[in-house]
RNA sequence: GGUACCAUGGCCGAGUGGCUAGGCAACGGUCUGCAAAACCGUCUACAGCAGUUCGAUUCUGCUUGGUACCUCCA
């Protein structure tokens, strides 16, 4: 590789230079979601993390495989390993079948996804589709004793499994100071030990899902489906493991943990974590009800919002501030991340027509932006930082544009391919408007109309050329006469 | 209570032991019939207190305030 990427491991708490186990191809594996509700805010944030960490992989030449699970079973309600299935639970709420829950809000959750131009990953396994997987890697852990069976279920003995290797390495946890702070969580009857987690699950006769086992007739438990699909599609080792800081503790320790007992090491060389978005300064999270899922951020009808927001402004948003920072939601904030999207993406278009001067001398500053933005994303994806870079390239384009200075072909290529591959490419911003399939017709009418504005302007009929503008502004086109004609965009 | 983390100008957000991002907003100017956009310029912040240092927003300690995880959550 050309390009030394630095990625911050949460496992060693430093950035370390990014090495593939097998050259130019590298495994990622990030923790989708839980799929009983819309998507929100909150998840728009590690789809767009991890699609911008996937675009630069591949820009830097590496082959990807992208593996993002969908957790349709063994993700319960309550604490401590006990209550109703989330899936399940909307289920019977709804009265649908558990599979129907699923189907529901995957495609909504697809959706979404690609309304903020996140790529699909490479594949998107299911939990309730590797039942088999699950328990053969219960019997694993069983057989190599680290696990006891109990009233049907399974669970971790977290007790041995700490002598030898230590529990809490990843997210830097003691097991003694947790012990001293347990608290009495019910329905740890069959438990060891407190922190022991379920592995297989016995089914209670109002749990919907369920399947047979040599224990039971149960289900499994959630920290299992990670261990056993990032195996089975990336094999017993791999690159990278990513996912919110939320799943820190205790999902991504007992992945760890069993993955330890069953491979005979951890398996993941890099885990990455997304920090929060908050609201107010509190996280955006389910239980705390304080979330704006994404349909009503894209419609703008969340009584916290004071407008729709578009998912590019969304996914700027969110690239305006490093992925391991929490990230403040507010109006104001979106708004202006709205307006620096659009001028981000104005001088995309602008640098295709921009024109050059042969003999401009090189504007040394153009090299420079070029080596600062991939320096700033080969440095942990510093996306706020590669944008501020970016945001000097605008500059440089909006002044050729205004003939305050000139540039000549050779920069004009460099920035145009920052525009396209850094910013379409990696960043993954795109110009929403051209979603319009009736674009031709819509250019046509527009140019008519400005010709009528024209033929007015020229009577000195100001009164008419207002009122085009006017009645344009109204449904969303925005007029913009510069020295050299008439342009327009719509809003 | 335990373990981490954070406190930056009107807002959002980077970053650094001295050269002090960027976006948005505001103000002044250029351009324009007027707008809009763009460009030029202005606005110089790092919670408080002590310490280390020639020098700290950046390091150390304390204080205050806040957040996250410890139970489901991206």
């Amino acid at each position: 590789m050309a390009r030394e990427l630095y990625l911050y491991n949460t496992l060693s708490r430093k950035k370390e230079l990014f090495k593939p186990i097998h050259p130019n191809m590298v495994g990622l594996y990030v923790c989708g979601p839980t799929v009983y509700g819309d998507a929100h805010l909150g998840h728009a944030r590690p789809g767009i993390t991890y699609d911008v960490l996937v675009r630069l992989l591949k820009h830097l030449g590496y082959k990807v495989r992208y593996v993002r699970n969908i957790t349709d079973v063994g993700h319960l309600e309550n604490d401590a390993d006990v209550g109703e299935d989330k899936i399940g639970k909307k289920a019977r709420l709804e009265q649908l079948e558990p599979m129907e829950i699923v189907q529901i809000y995957t495609l909504r959750y697809h959706d979404a996804m690609r309304r903020l131009n996140v790529a699909s990953p490479s594949i998107e396994p299911r939990a309730s589709g590797h039942i088999i997987e699950q328990i053969a890697l219960v019997q694993k852990i069983l057989d190599a004793g680290y696990a006891y069976l109990s009233n049907g279920s399974v669970y971790f003995d977290v007790k041995k499994y700490d002598k030898k290797y230590k529990y809490g390495i990843l997210s830097g946890r003691v097991i003694d100071d947790m012990l001293a702070n347990t608290r009495n969580l019910d329905g740890q009857q069959d438990k060891h030990f407190s922190y022991d987690f379920a592995l297989w699950k016995k089914a209670s006769p109002e749990h919907i899902m369920h399947w047979p086992s040599p224990w039971s007739e149960g289900f499994p438990g959630w920290h299992l489906e990670c261990s056993a699909m990032s195996e089975k599609y990336l094999g017993e080792e791999f690159d990278i493991h990513g996912g919110g800081m939320d799943l820190l503790f205790p999902h991504h320790e007992c992945e760890l943990a069993q993955n330890t007992v069953s491979r005979g090491k951890g398996g993941v060389h890099y885990w990455m974590h997304n920090n929060m978005i908050t609201i107010n300064g509190q996280k955006m999270g389910k239980s705390l009800g304080n979330f704006i899922t994404l349909e009503e951020l894209f419609n703008g009808t969340h009584k916290l919002l004071d407008q729709a927001y578009s998912p590019m402004s969304i996914r700027f948003f969110i690239l305006q501030a490093h992925y391991r920072s929490t990230l403040d939601f507010s109006n104001d904030a979106l708004q202006a991340s709205e307006k620096g999207f659009k001028r981000m993406m104005q001088a995309a278009k602008d640098i295709k027509t921009i024109i050059v001067k042969e003999d401009a001398p090189a504007i040394n500053e153009v090299a420079e932006i070029e080596k600062n933005v991939y320096d700033a994303l080969c440095d942990d994806m510093n996306t706020p930082i590669a944008l501020s870079y970016l945001f000097d390239a605008v500059k440089i384009i909006n002044s050729v544009k205004d003939k305050n200075i000139f540039i000549n072909a050779k920069d004009k290529a460099k920035l145009d391919s920052l525009m396209e591959n850094i910013v379409k490419g990696v960043l993954g911003l795109v110009d929403e408007q051209t979603e319009v399939g009736s674009e031709k017709l819509i250019d046509g009418l527009v140019e008519m109309i400005i010709d009528n504005r024209k033929e007015a302007k020229a009577n000195k009929d100001w009164a008419k050329s207002d009122k085009i503008r006017d009645d344009l502004k109204a449904i969303g086109i925005q007029i913009k006469d510069t020295k050299d004609g008439c342009e327009w965009t719509i809003e």
